[in-house]
DNA sequence: ATCGTTGTCGGGAACGTTACCAAAAAGGCT
DNA sequence: AGCCTTTTTGGTAACGTTCCCGACAACGAT
């Protein structure tokens, strides 16, 4: 069974394709009576105009394309799914890419996002991506971009974050005023911009109570698998923290589980908080400290602000950055 | 800047546009001399063929669909990463939609695929999801379907589910032999496929040690966000069961936290086993017994026989359902 | 020299849709 | 009666691509 077009409409109906095609988008200029009569065969037979033939000539496809590394994340799934309530809303698809991580898969969802025409782009960077031609490239075609959470100083584009550097310095100090001294700080590769702004909210908190930063106390961790398991395990060993500042959910396990696989105690030996949106931080043993991320909030904004640019209600000219209030949920893991 | 098209290499290179067709794609009747040109102009302009232009004239994509209810359940984000993954390889984009256990929303998403003309589906019903015209509709027009996880009875396709059966009856058995006698299953609505599947298991392994089967030990629970929460506490005051088994990530969580909140002692008092694929479950207090789906190779096997059909390198008259082994894993939540 | 063959290319239609330009009929105006 | 609007419809090009068909030259064979 294939699907019906407006020449079959046409042919059956004995009109021309354009007066179908005016018919069924209620022109004015159409007689009523014709009118009612396309219409009705065109709800009989089940007609849907084809989107291709559509995005062909208009060049647009009302759908915007979210890349992010990884939905398993869930601060990724949750800011998809803010990113959809409003999309929805406006009648626009979402078509959801996963970078992995990669800039060669980074590059190539992108490519094929501008090949499908989507009216915009929704982009949270991969750890791997240190240039972003890609992305000025799809601006200077005309694609309008907005960048959230994984940003990036060389890229010109509208940008929601979470307010990392609070979420930090409150992370940071909470674990200073419990009488801790030495905070180490397991965070992702320094190439993003996140990671510098929770550095700095940390290092931000240790000034503030007149302690030094010790270098040695910070350590970068890739996406490799084993690798974080290793670094908190060398850090443990060499460094005996008596805190930990995580910097995002995937770290906050991986160190979680190896704090605890080295039988140290947490909170008693060690203190932990994480950076995370983890649904279960509540039921872990103990129960952990976390500074939330308000995802679906940033994905909303940051599809907001659009499909503002994409239907030209919001002046192209000025470009912002949204900063959204982050949140710290104190639990047992920091006492 | 606009995209270079094949009119326009044509143009400057004072041939016409079929010349130019064929010399990118390399065929044997353009002089090589021509073909070096071309191939050399494009490639000096980055000419990309318009994918769209294509599916309108080919009347496919290369590109899949996934249907999803939820990606920010654990199990169907590893299922989707199975997908991409051979997807990947065999040259296939992967389109990922979430109905939000959502019948609408299921609906529509079909929609939009067709008419994007993908070039196969892959689907697990939502919650709501009781009739499958929508789904034998795209059979119809001549689309690769294949239902994975949640499927049903009533649609005719290629599926992949685990093994819902065996191991919901180890679950059951392990708690049995671990003593327990007023055995809870909190589950999924009725109308979902692995719901009965994994009730089955359970009661098989009632049956087969003697202990006979108590309806008002099991709950049918929907999605709403508060409901997990009544459903198990209502069930813990008139029930007393010493075991809870339940049938989903979502439950496990819900169900773990309401137990927790009553101060109900775990394993002592009630214990636990949860069908899940949670990856924080050993970091759980206690660590939780769960039964893993191996999602990853679920989504790799579904997306291998779409791709199959796609290819058709599979006899498309023979429909076959893949059963996948689960695995248990214990830990002190059900000691 | 004529013919068929081979190599190389261009023209046009088609996919489904919309937009522009005509065209025909009907009606109103002077 | 002649002309100009208005109403309603049809024809065609265009979006980017491929594919079928035909054109034309060069070439070897008869």
């Amino acid at each position: 069974m294939e699907a019906i077009t407006i020449k079959d409409i046409a042919k059956a109906l004995n009109l021309s394709t354009s007066t179908v095609s005016r018919a069924l988008r209620g022109s004015y200029e159409i007689n009523p009576e014709t009118k009612k009569l396309v219409l009705e065969y065109a709800k009989k037979m089940n007609y849907h105009p084809n989107p291709i033939a559509l995005s062909l000539k208009e060049n647009r496809s009302r759908a915007i394309g979210v890349i992010v590394p990884e939905i398993a994340n869930n601060f990724f799934s949750q800011a998809i799914n803010g990113i959809e309530a409003v999309a929805y809303d406006r009648g626009y698809h979402v078509v959801i890419f996963q970078s992995h991580e990669s800039y060669e898969r980074e590059r190539s969802n992108i490519q094929h996002l501008v090949g499908r025409k989507v009216d915009g782009v929704l982009i949270s960077l991969s750890g791997q991506t240190t240039e972003v031609n890609h992305l000025s490239e799809i601006q200077k075609r005309g694609v309008p971009l907005v960048v959230f959470d994984r940003i990036s100083n060389e890229i010109e584009a509208n940008k929601v974050i979470a307010d990392n550097f609070q979420g930090a310095f409150e992370a940071a100090e909470h674990l200073i005023l419990s009488g801790r001294k030495r905070i180490a700080h397991i965070t992702s590769p320094s190439l993003l911009y996140t990671t510098n702004e929770r550095l700095e909210g940390y290092k931000a908190a240790l000034e503030k109570h007149g302690i030094p930063f010790n270098e040695n106390l910070v350590r970068y961790c890739g996406f490799a698998p084993e690798e974080a398991r290793e670094v908190i395990f060398e850090l443990l060993d060499t460094q005996k923290p008596d805190a930990i500042f995580t910097a995002s959910d995937r770290l906050a396990l991986d160190c979680f589980a190896a704090v605890k696989a080295k039988g140290i105690d947490i909170p008693e030996q060690v203190a932990f908080i994480g950076f995370t949106n983890l649904q279960v931080a509540h039921l872990l043993d103990p129960p952990l400290s976390t500074v939330v991320q308000p995802a679906f909030e940033i994905g909303k904004t940051a599809a907001e602000m659009l499909l503002d640019t994409i239907d030209n209600k919001r002046n192209t000219a000025t470009i912002k950055t949204i900063k959204i209030p982050t949140e710290v949920n104190l639990r047992t893991s920091s006492d």
